[in-house]
RNA sequence: GCCGGAGUGGCGGAACUGGCAUACGCGAUCGACUCAAAAUCGAUUGCCCUUGCGGGCUUGUGGGUUCGAAUCCCACCUCCGGCACCA
């Protein structure tokens, strides 16, 4: 008998899936479309393709993989599409370096995630492929950018960026490592550059109420969001200072506080600033302070245990609820970027200003009472965040704060003194980079019209090949001269092409779009085709994704929402977040050695192994620690369940089980029907993978226990051979080739061409049950009893027990508890 | 500091609604097969006491609710992830 060979197996099924064209679906209206089934899109997050998949590749689509088969064998049409987010830094890194084009490396990487994925037998529609560095597919990304130019989502201002003054480039935030540029280890600077926006904070308020459209998302993940978008409610409150006539407005989540503002702090890149120090003693000073903060980095001034630091301008402003002057500083603890890059600072309530004014000895004031009233006395127990009765506070004394907060922001609206407002941590999507290796920004600029759209019928405007890949102080393409020259679509003068290029983040922003019509060389999709497959009903990929990506994306589909081409409000309505694999308990890289590659152990123990292995090593969300033992233990199940066909196949016939069979045969086919429904119910709850898998041993397990006694008989073998095609059919999500061979050889067919078995009630039920009897609430024996037993019975059965009565001896029997069909708990005295 | 997640054998992990803790896998020990080894098959495997029968203890710690708690409540400890001077 031959053994495993999974070599031979994979071959064979593969060949059948790529001449079948098995995972192709086709689109409402095209033929071959089955409009009774109900739609199921599955989808993981498309791979970077850099060098060889590794194994979170391998996990993140064989979890996919699994949920796409179970759908399409519930009766779903699945969608289950793969493409290559194939723009990017590291290809271009890597031309600077070694001159090989951006393009030649990209394409070689994605030839060999391509073979993998065959390798692995990832059931994925081909037909559907797609790579975002393809001028078809950008062409459309474009168009997008030019859709929100027109709707005003997409903006060009000036604002500050990472620069790296030694590489003479702007760096993306993901090569600001520490502060530092990532590739020659240069401190960079903060510069203000003429920059593409998104408008992504027109959409925070939404981004925030459509959490609730979600089915089922990681509430971690959301939380992150939230977080993210950081909205704060409050008020805007104006202080005004006399001395030069100027108002100047902050952002407060805490009027109440009001009252306790002792001393009033400029960012010190705010505008006014120097207007308000000019000619003055305080001038040299706060010019000294504003340029020494000017050179720290952002990493420095952001220092958790820094010391606060300021300079007093020698003006004051106006409490608009008490008439009381109070100084003006400038400290680099108030940041320009949020609210109005001033605030009123409360020492008494707030940590940040406490310290600031124990620092430059500047009173600090109660305006709320704590729990404590002894502390309230003797100004102990500052700051205080929490909340209490005012104090100090003129009419509202006596008044919680929380009630009084709403009647002192009408109280100075009414005056014109301050309104509600809302704030957010969120920042517009800064898109444009000075980069070669990603979609051009499809905008000219003509001397007399200023930035003018690329007309959407003049696109793609196609990356031009150029020679020299290192940044110059602006995008590579700038050295482009034949490209960038160009005319204006409007004026016909003279006009150069903007050379920035788009962030990547915005490629990936829309790909689950094209997939749905992926060849569509007229739009970017057809609505009919949104509208059939659109939500994504279940997307996979990895945690770190949580913020950036998955809220692009859901930005993105409001935008697209709101200009008419899509009908859905959020993208994807299930989000699974895999966890990360480690090798020795650490993350896996190529300077500490411990990569595992997952085409080595494909080649030595075959895809099924290495893709159930990553399902089997616990719950998919939770990360887990890859281990060569562990890989042989599932190669030796998947053996183990070869072997029993082969044998299976011999030694008994084909045909249904008999269901009314008794003894061993009928213990087989229960276990059989009871690994269905432990199967179906794991699926069905999630992610539950593990318990899934080990679900199918122990029926393999059972099958081996029993086999030798059911050849015996002709119903006995019967009930192997469906205990072997059923362990076949279950564990086929995970092992597709092996579940499809096994499967073939014992009934008959193909697999998934099979709707997912379900479990016969009557073979879930035993007629008997272990009962089992407690004293006291300690386990003392385990009864057989009928299933059917009424309550007397199965109290007389437990007293009955020997192994009970000694507990039982010279004490009382105060209360009996009966748990029918499970357990009987005799407390004695 | 704030937010989120998790603590169960030697290890990865199971346990539906409060009802047999440790399924399944790894590792380990023993046995069968073999000249031998590998592979395979079978048995044992939470800890402590006991020759055995049996008994006691055990889900991060301490308390509570309950006939009964890994599961519910309170307090605490540890680890992991995210954000972090966001007014």
């Amino acid at each position: 008998m031959a053994g495993y060979e999974p070599k031979a197996i994979e071959r064979k099924w593969q060949q059948v899936w790529a001449d079948e064209e098995t995972w192709e679906v086709a689109n409402p209206g095209q033929p071959g479309f089955d409009e009774r089934k109900p739609k199921a899109y599955v989808l993981e997050m498309l791979p970077y393709p850099s060098g060889e998949p590794h194994v979170g590749h391998l996990k993140c689509y064989a979890v996919g993989d699994a949920i796409a088969h179970f759908r399409r064998r519930q009766g779903f049409q699945v969608i289950h599409p793969m493409g290559y987010d194939s723009f990017g830094l590291p290809a271009e890194n890597n031309a600077i370096k070694t001159g090989e084009p951006p393009r030649v490396a990209t394409e070689r990487s994605i030839a060999s995630f391509q073979r993998q994925f065959r390798e692995w037998g990832i059931s994925i529609d081909w037909s559907r492929e797609l790579a975002t560095h393809t001028p078809e597919y950008y062409r459309w990304t474009q168009w997008i950018f030019l859709q929100l130019f027109e709707k005003g989502l997409a903006y060009r201002t000036e604002a500050p960026v990472q620069w790296c003054p030694k590489d003479a480039t702007v760096l993306a935030n993901e090569q600001v490592v520490d502060g530092r540029c990532e590739r020659c280890g240069t401190e960079v600077e903060q510069k203000n550059l003429e920059q593409w926006f998104f408008r992504i904070t027109d959409y925070a308020d939404r981004l925030l109420e459509d959490f609730d459209l979600l089915e089922s998302w990681p509430e971690h993940v959301i939380t992150m969001q939230r977080n993210w978008i950081g909205r704060s409610e409050g008020a805007e409150v104006v202080f005004h200072c006399e001395e030069v006539d100027l108002d100047f407005p902050v952002f407060t989540t805490r009027p109440d506080t009001l009252f306790g503002a002792t001393f009033f702090v400029l960012a010190p890149e705010h505008p006014e600033l120097m207007r308000l120090v000019a000619g003055t003693p305080a001038e040299e000073e706060v010019r000294e302070y504003v340029n020494r903060v000017g050179r720290e980095s952002a990493e420095e001034r952001g220092a958790e245990d820094r010391e606060k630091t300021g300079v007093p301008l020698g003006r004051s402003v106006v409490n608009p609820v008490n008439g009381e002057e109070i100084p003006m500083f400038v400290a680099d603890y108030v940041l320009m970027e949020y609210g109005t890059g001033a605030i009123m600072a409360v020492p008494g309530h707030d940590s940040r200003d406490y310290e600031f004014a124990q620092k430059f000895g500047l009173p600090i004031k109660r305006v709320i009472e704590g729990s404590d009233p002894e502390e309230a006395r003797d100004g102990e127990g500052l700051p205080y965040s929490g909340d209490g009765p005012m104090t100090g506070s003129g009419r509202f004394d006596g008044k919680h704060n929380r009630e009084a907060y709403e009647e002192i922001v009408a109280w100075l609206e009414a005056d014109g003194r301050g309104r509600p407002a809302v704030n957010y941590r969120l920042r517009d999507w800064l898109v444009s980079r000075q980069r070669y290796w990603g979609a051009p920004i499809p905008v000219v600029y003509c001397e007399g019209c200023g930035i003018v759209p690329v007309p959407a019928e003049q696109l793609p405007v196609e990356l031009p090949e150029i020679e020299d890949y290192a940044p110059q102080g602006k995008s590579p393409l700038a050295a482009a001269e034949d490209w960038v020259a160009t005319e204006c679509p409007r004026c016909g003068a003279a006009a150069r092409r903007e050379t920035d290029t788009m962030d990547t983040f915005v490629d990936s922003s829309w790909y689950f779009l094209r997939y749905l019509d992926a060849r569509n060389a007229e739009a970017p999709w057809d609505r009919t085709a949104s509208d059939y497959w659109m939500p994504v009903d279940q997307y996979i990929g990895g945690v770190e994704h949580a913020i950036l990506h998955l809220m692009y994306a859901r930005f993105f589909t409001k935008a697209l929402a709101d200009l008419d081409v899509l009908g859905v409000q959020e993208p994807f309505a299930n989000l699974f977040t895999q966890g990360m694999i480690t090798r020795d308990g650490a993350k896996m890289s190529k300077s500490k050695g411990n990569t595992v590659s997952p085409g080595d152990y494909v080649e030595r123990y075959g895809a099924d192994t290495a893709r159930t292995y990553v399902c089997f090593m616990g719950p998919p969300e939770r990360g887990g620690d890859w281990t060569d033992e562990g890989v042989e233990g599932v190669n030796r199940f998947l053996s183990r369940l070869w072997r029993l066909c082969e044998e299976a196949e011999t030694r008994t016939e084909a045909g249904e089980p008999d269901a009314a069979a008794g003894g061993q045969a009928r213990e087989l086919l229960a276990k059989a029907h009871w690994a269905i429904e432990k199967a179906t119910r794991d699926f069905q709850r999630g992610f539950q993978f593990n318990t899934a898998i080990s679900a199918v041993m122990e029926l393999v397990n059972d099958a081996y226990r029993l086999k030798n006694e059911l050849y015996g008989t002709p119903e006995g073998g019967a009930a192997v051979r469906f205990a072997t095609a059923t362990a076949a059919s279950l564990i086929f999500p995970f092992a597709p080739h092996l579940g499809s061979e096994v499967y073939e050889r014992l009934a008959g067919g193909r697999v998934w061409e099979q709707p997912w078995p379900e479990a016969d009630p009557a073979l879930l039920v035993s007629d008997t049950v272990t009962l089992v009897v407690q004293v006291n609430g300690k386990l003392r024996d385990r009864i057989e009893a009928p299933a059917e037993a009424p309550e007397e019975e199965l109290l007389r059965l437990a007293r009955e027990s020997e192994k009970v009565a000694r507990h039982l001896d010279g004490q009382q029997i105060v209360k009996e508890i009966v748990v029918p069909g499970k357990l009987v708990n005799l407390v004695v005295r």
